[in-house]
DNA sequence: TTTGTATTTGCATTCGAATGCAAAAATGCT
DNA sequence: AGCATTTTTGCATTCGAATGCAAATACAAA
């Protein structure tokens, strides 16, 4: 039984060969088997640009689909040293605004072929945790829209892994960012409220170590004071809801002699705990005693009970260009780093209106 | 197997070995020549529950720490067959239930030494891809909290995942569920509502081919007639803030003659857009002249614009009993199925009142 | 047909950690 | 010390796919 060993097609003689364990996976030889062909020629199949003919890949395919096979991804990732992966870090504290980010990037991704392993960082030691992770599964790349430092950053540099940055960078340090500079957008905004007659405004921040919020309430400030628009009124929050409830109050309280006509959010989410402050505890009607304005454009800002004035993000072209930056960087990890700056949008809201006399 | 260059016998020819590539992520057997051991015992120094010294565990600990030697997950994958990956399915639409339920979980994950791996499904085919991606991964497990088709969660039987059910499962086919039966709950509110006076209700339901919906929907109308409140109008929404609204309208128009003087939503969201059409369009006073209710008990329905009563979901019990299933069925999959069902609370809110006379 | 070139295919090895088995070392017991 | 027993350690192999290289084939030109 001279078998030519080129066409070594499964036949009846062939009793030593074990017959595809019940629920064990296919793998690329037993595909080769049925087949009657070699595992490379499988390999090869599965690997878009391989030299094949079309007669193999046929037959290939057809055994290939028989067993149910799809290469494994992790076999797959030691040789290759490419895991497909990309961990995605975000904050999982309730600021709506990261959910909306998070199911952009993960559809991004899973477009250009990559999973989105998913990491939820509330302080220092979680990021440490996640960088540690991240190494151990091998990612290709890391998406952070979460608190980062720079000594964290410099152990994955270090490692060489591509990190993107969503709306956070390092000033004194080359990164690669994708960042939403709404100074544009802030002066117009500022413009509009200033001609709606407001002199007096009070500022709700985020954390101060936020380079987010360090950013838009430097660009707030600057744009008021330009229009002559006095902050008599100033408060630290979180960008939670309950913080721009109790922001309001200490602004207030601040302001005792009279309350700002208008209060500018350095996020949504406080902007709408303002809001319900204002309008349920402190009885101020919104926009006609008190007009509020926010950042970032979450989808709940929209809805009728808020209406909300604020300057949004393009999350979704942000997101795209995340993914396509951090693709770049794994292809080719050497070349310069690059920070793509996108504007905002003003969206009117019914959350402004003109100033109380 | 030839001349395996791995040899584990310091020599003189290993001496020039390649000192560690810059760069180059340090392997288990870099560990073993700078610490002087073999291969086989730095892999059991990063694995718990194995034989080994103290004096060894100190050395390689030592070698390990100097290279920053991290084992391979994908590499330990591969030989292990556990990928110490779950696939997380969660719907991509803005239900914020599901943020919530997906940041839960991901924590429970990897308090279990688990990485969620994150899919977002919006349809049929989405899920289609989601199964053979899940494949590839070679994911330990899968929770899902999508929409699948009973055909496809047999080819996950089939290939043996072991899948947890999130508030979803199929009545004639075993499977693992943890799920959330609000009947008591409902029966406890509806009584609140039959009290306050309420005897003409509309409901807005979910999508028909929702389980959850269904589920609700029927305890709900049961309970309603058990308390002879009658069901004068009732749409279907599909779970979003919008389909709230129109769903509103749609009573209206149902009820030419006479509004109901309550709408239950069958979840949050819906009775969140439900109550912001009542009052921003149809100029209907919440609860005054409309009583509204929902489910779920998502963070937002407690804003102070919202006060939503409401039904709740454990889901931080909810999310760790799914982990804790997961993990189970992984370690024995051939342990009989469970279904682990959890109570709801209800959630006093401003959204309820007397009915008008 | 023969020769030369381009394309396919298979072989053998590789990625990095885990593990069964046997050898070696440490420990206990008399 | 001698021997039995337990614990540690190393060797060699394994997981499943990718790939450099060489062999085999198909194709083109002479």
């Amino acid at each position: 039984m001279a078998n030519n060993p080129r066409k070594n097609k499964p036949s009846e003689t062939d009793d030593n060969v074990i017959p595809l364990i019940k629920g064990r996976r296919a793998t690329s030889y037993d595909v080769a088997r049925l087949a009657g062909v070699s595992q490379s020629a499988v390999s090869r199949c599965f690997k878009p640009g391989s030299s094949i003919s079309s007669k193999m890949r046929e037959r290939v395919m057809k055994a290939a689909k028989e067993l149910e096979y799809q290469p494994n991804a992790i076999a797959r990732g030691l040789i290759t040293q490419r895991s497909n992966l990309v961990a995605v870090l975000v904050s999982g504290r309730l600021n709506l605004y990261y959910p909306e980010v998070l199911f952009k990037i993960t559809e991004e991704l899973s477009a250009a072929g990559l999973r989105a392993l998913l990491f939820t960082v509330e302080n220092e030691e979680d990021t440490e945790m996640v960088i540690e992770q991240a190494w151990q599964f091998q990612v290709d790349g890391v998406i952070s829209a979460s608190h980062m430092s720079q000594d964290q950053y410099k152990i994955l540099e270090k490692r060489q892994i591509p990190v993107v940055f969503f709306n956070r960078y390092f000033a004194d340090h080359p990164n690669t960012v994708v960042y939403c500079d709404p100074a544009e957008q802030v002066n117009e905004l500022v413009a509009q409220l200033s001609a709606l007659g407001h002199r007096r405004a009070a500022v709700i921040t985020g954390p101060s170590e936020n380079m987010v919020s360090r950013e838009r309430t430097i660009r707030v400030q600057g744009s008021l004071a330009q229009f002559g628009i006095e902050i008599v009124a100033q408060a630290q929050g979180d960008f939670t809801y309950e913080s721009g409830a109790s922001g309001l109050q200490e602004i207030k309280a601040q302001s005792a002699d009279a309350m700002p006509s208008l209060v500018i959010c350095i996020n949504d989410m406080m902007a709408m705990g303002c809001m319900d402050e204002a309008q349920s505890v402190l009885g101020l009607s919104v926009p006609d005693e008190l007009s509020i304005v926010g950042f970032d454009g979450i989808g709940m800002g929209q809805f009728a009970s808020y209406e909300l004035t604020t300057i949004r993000q393009p999350i979704g072209r942000m997101s795209e260009a995340a993914v396509k930056m951090i693709t770049d960087r794994v292809e080719r990890p050497d070349q310069s780093h690059e920070k793509r700056v996108f504007e905002g949008a003003v969206i009117p809201g019914g959350s402004i209106a003109r100033a109380p006399t």
